[in-house]
DNA sequence: CTATTTAATCGTAATATTTCAATGAACAAA
DNA sequence: TTTGTTCATTGAAATATTACGATTAAATAG
């Protein structure tokens, strides 16, 4: 137990679950939301900025990479991050259809 | 550990990581999913629909309505689900401009 | 009152996540 | 070469999550 029945859900259902865990935690927000806001890449300011230790930073770049959300390029000692604009609007197209159905005719029975 | 510092991030960053812990599990997506879909109210039919244990779903739908993107309503012996769609309204509001933020002006450097 | 039905709760096991100190690897600068 | 910087990885501890059997609670049916 403790492990998630994947195999009783739709892709559809585990995509949108996969991409909401990107952000389901405040740092991966606080880091995705830099990257969103500036233009120029960040590299390892992200540790001065959120107030966590360097490997907890690392760990959760490493698993916005997996996602492919986010992609880093080596420039000398640092690391460049910056969106995969590209991923991200596959994010896009998958989670707002879920967010943004219309209710407005559904009638609320309780 | 194993314990995240909410004290580090924004409330916003908070809020957000929030609502999208309600969707981060498959099958908390398939409830939601259910209960946007149909006009009538749903009851314990969930259990049927999604193949998890009764206990399972009982506590998916703990956690969402802790969260306040569901209410139930007790029928007899069954209870209704539905819903509530102030607080999806909420979530929507906080999640879109999120996800939905206009990045064709910013340049890539990796 | 006694089943029966439905769903919440309890208890517990398994797995996952979050965090960081310590270490390592790659490069730059002295 | 040695030293310092930057970041990834490892290892381990703490906490959280997922899942379900067993039980309980509440309403209904007979």
């Amino acid at each position: 137990m403790g492990l998630t029945k994947t195999e009783k859900f739709t892709d559809q259902q585990n995509t949108v679950a996969k991409f909401a865990k990107a952000f389901a935690h405040p740092a991966r927000v606080a880091i995705l939301q830099h990257l969103f806001n500036i233009d120029t890449c960040v590299c390892g300011d992200l540790v001065n900025e959120i107030g966590l230790a360097q490997p907890t930073i690392s760990q959760h770049l490493k698993e916005l990479k997996q996602l492919g959300l986010i992609q880093g390029n080596i420039e000398g000692t640092s690391v460049c991050y910056c969106i995969n604009k590209e991923n991200r609007n596959n994010m896009k197209n998958t989670l707002l259809p879920f967010l943004d159905q219309d209710l407005t005719q559904k009638t609320s029975c309780c």
